[in-house]
DNA sequence: ATTTGGCACTCTCGGCCGGCGAGTGCTAGT
DNA sequence: ACTAGCACTCGCCGGCCGAGAGTGCCAAAT
């Protein structure tokens, strides 16, 4: 059963080939009929019809009953989409101007980037488009500050060296005035300056928690006040969405049971991002045909992901989900591309 | 055919009250048979049929084809309705947990509260829920700062007393140092605490340029600096929803091209705010049934919306958009107590 | 004058049948 | 090794029928 796509007869490879694209662009069965005029064989629908039961035989292809055309499987669209990454066919869409949009976003907030990048994917293929949100763990401390809004309730703003900003409201045990906050601000912008959010929380337990006694009074708050603000803001990863409605209609997935779900995992973001988690390990593009996401929730869906980042420090993961009958030869280069670029964007910035 | 519904004949009202409350949770047409049955007026199918043939002449039932039973035209639940509004049945939800969450909720920034807010209607009507977020103009000026992130790059950071931070990068003309940027920033703090945000860009354009002259050299950039931040920030209105997919697999919405443009609606924003605006303008509850909408994409949705605010001020507004058959007052009751006790929670912040 | 029972009529819905078309598998012939 | 032919299998569509639900109307009853 299991075969690569190259192992298999010349003819197979053909004819199977025609029937996925076919198949992806009408959604119905194909048969022997139309097979052998779309294919420029010369052959006849009767020795079509003998290829496609060797590759019923081989789990490749199957009849949804006893007598209509066929739909490749699962298996089928693994093998040639394998084959596909091998030698990737580069760039149908102009790259030129997907460059310029996505480094002028790249000007902007991360949240922003991540926003116009997933709308690209989405526009450009007609699905979904989802872009993590590039964890802030990564990036450098740039600001802290400490706003009191009423007694007990401090707002925290902290800036990133991308131009991120996280805000969060904290209540300390004691009061503060507005000047015992700022002189803590002025202290931890010292201190933590140029560093990485990652890195502050240890820079946070330890140096500091060493000094304490040097360091006068009530500055030492200061510290626990900001361990607070960072644990909060360092886990914190979001996910840009866009496009969900283009998978509406599509009729593989019209189911309303289905359906409801999937977008289910679009606003609560949980499932998608441990979907997409698992691009972040391979490298290069990765794929989930329908069962292969492990999710019923995707069962119906087919997935391509690619992780982006700088100096191979992967920063974020970006794909698109649209039905398991997709044109993946495009949509992988979108993908591929996109990430690409999305990378260089935020390198150069 | 303008009836209001204490107009009409005690039996007209009983019936068309039963026919109403059965359609609504059955979502078919109803006979005379059952309409004679559950109503406690016994009577015989016969002479229901009767009253029907009346209320259809009055447009307020109509049969979907000659022989099946009645269902409530808009009209009829638009008099419906407007006979709860007038003596209206309050709390079959227990405020006490609401106010508990919406308090806590309003510790939090603005943003938060109305995500919690718009959880809350969702899954109180199992509808969806919609709540704009505060417009900050009316907010007050609580602190900005200006971080350079590089040349050319300067993040704008706008807290007002509500706890919401507004961030935005600009790009200004000259290059300016931290240290000027900070310089900025005192000085527009010092000049600006406490102001509405609403009233800060005619401080800004009038005040502050007639004394330019006073100002030692490029503190009038501060003012420019700030203008462009304020605009930006001023205008922007964006809405928390929660729950759509609760619209999904109702059956008269589940058209997929009725669903797919809903669905847009919801993400566009655009749409939906500007139907939400008109609940501003009324107060207390304002209800849409049907086409009173005026946007097609709401053609078979009904919308329960309510204004709130402090002081008599309103601030933002929110609702609930479900099916045209809805138990309005159910939904009605739980708008109301949402928005009075969001109003509250927001005053006492 | 209102209400009711009766009756004929209408319309939907589900099941059933039969023909059509598409497509297959197999076999025999090239 | 391919192909032509043939019998067969389904799914789909339209028509038909009968059951069920519900109506409108009329004449009788209260």
């Amino acid at each position: 059963m299991a075969e690569t796509w190259s192992e298999l007869p010349e003819r197979a490879q053909a004819l199977l080939r025609v029937l996925i694209d076919r198949y992806t662009d009408e959604g119905a069965p194909v048969g022997s009929r139309v097979l052998a005029r779309m294919s420029d064989l010369n052959l006849s629908p009767a020795t079509v019809r003998n290829v496609m039961a060797d590759l019923e035989d081989l789990g490749l292809v199957r009849a949804p009953h006893t007598s209509s055309g066929r739909v490749p499987t699962e298996l089928a669209y693994r093998l040639f989409v394998d084959s596909l990454l091998v030698a990737p066919a580069r760039a149908p869409v102009d790259a030129r101007r997907l460059e310029s949009i996505l480094r002028e976003a790249a000007q902007d907030d991360p949240q922003h980037l991540a926003d116009t990048a997933s709308n690209l994917l989405s526009s450009l293929t007609r699905y979904a488009g989802v872009v993590t949100i590039p964890s802030r763990a990564r990036a450098l401390f740039r600001q802290i500050d400490f706003v009191s809004l009423s007694p007990g309730r401090v707002l925290m703003v902290l800036v990133t060296n991308d131009g991120g900003v996280q805000n969060r409201i904290i209540h300390p045990d004691k009061p503060y005035t507005q000047d015992e906050l700022t002189r803590f601000a002025n202290f931890l912008n010292d201190r933590l300056n140029g560093q990485s959010i990652q890195a502050l929380r240890q820079t946070l337990v330890n140096e500091l928690k060493h000094t304490r006694e040097e360091i006068e009074g009530n500055l030492a708050e200061a510290v626990s006040l900001a361990e607070t603000a960072v644990g909060a803001v360092e886990d914190q990863a979001d996910v840009a969405v866009a496009g969900q409605v283009n998978l509406m209609g599509i009729d593989e997935l019209s189911d309303v049971e289905r359906m409801r779900r999937l977008f289910n995992a679009f606003t609560e973001k949980r499932e998608l991002v441990s979907l997409l988690d698992e691009c972040e390990r391979a490298q290069g593009v990765k794929i989930f045909i329908g069962r292969e996401s492990g999710s019923p929730t995707f069962d119906e869906c087919g997935v391509v992901g690619a992780s982006y980042g700088v100096d191979d420090e992967v920063v974020g993961v970006l794909g698109v989900i649209g039905p398991k009958r997709m044109p993946y030869d495009r949509v992988i280069s979108i993908v591929d591309v996109t990430s690409r670029l999305l990378s260089t964007a935020l390198a150069r910035q």
